[in-house]
DNA sequence: CAAAGCACTTGCTTATTGCAAGTAGAAAAA
DNA sequence: TTTTTCTACTTGCAATAAGCAAGTGCTTTG
């Protein structure tokens, strides 16, 4: 009774959606969260397709939301790297949900078996050891 | 370990985005989930701001994807009755992350204050409350 | 059988995306 | 020291999608 019909002035979910209600945002989130990547040259799988006028205009909207953050290279001082900031690694938990209930959906998903498995028994014990890799 | 640079074919959370990568579909869900709407009518909220094609365009991917369901209202046979399907319940873990990650990080947010007390020590509970009054 | 309600469609304008090519600045090579 | 390469974007243009207002078709209801 308490969820129901209530109006949320400022509605959480549209929140959500003015930042990551598109196609690619979370994408760019995934790979930074998940797949180690960090410079802009990674982010342009040709088998994910995202053109680079997009993923700078998402990139440099991750970074005005400070949920990724921009520096430089200090091994390589012509490169850049992009990683999560705290709000963005507080991504984790709906990240999680949305592979929780894909691998139930979609039978082409293939997520890595014992991933899914800790997801499902111990899911704090695998944010913590994400977020541990994420320093 | 486990979670880094692994290639995920098919990508849970491309999967996602491929459903709800968009503006208005998980506003669709929401007023579904938590606000009690189940008649067209009812999505077209003036201050929220959907127009009635994307409306007729979302509901129908909705139903196509199976995540609503549509059916004539029983007690007036003009009117259609959406409901969202146990695969669109089982949205209520991502829903849930969206409301925690926005209340957190927008100052806008308005999410009722016993809901995300409860989100937050009780998550369980909470989520069995939602889904008995969605029946 | 006329009028009203409901659930969309249609047509048109504007905004966003996708694609290919180009550019600017730093560093490595010649 | 000039040139080439690498990296991270920009730009221009065509294609797609979204937004807006109005219209259509199928029920009921009077």
């Amino acid at each position: 009774m308490k969820s129901k019909s209530t109006v949320w002035e400022g509605c959480p979910i549209r929140f959500g959606m003015g930042i990551f209600g598109d196609k690619w945002t979370l994408l760019i989130v995934r790979d930074l969260m998940f797949k180690g990547k960090k410079y802009y040259g990674e982010f342009t799988d040709p088998e994910e397709g995202i053109s680079t006028n997009i993923l700078a205009d998402r990139l440099g909207k991750l970074v005005a939301h400070r949920i990724i953050h921009k520096e430089r290279d200090p091994e390589n001082q012509s490169k850049y790297i992009y990683r999560l900031t705290s709000k963005g690694r507080e991504l984790l938990p709906v990240m999680l949900a949305i592979i929780d209930w894909a691998e139930k959906h979609d039978p082409n998903t293939e997520v890595p078996k014992n991933f899914i498995e800790q997801l499902r028994e111990d899911p704090e014990s695998l944010k913590k050891e994400i977020l541990a890799e994420l320093k």
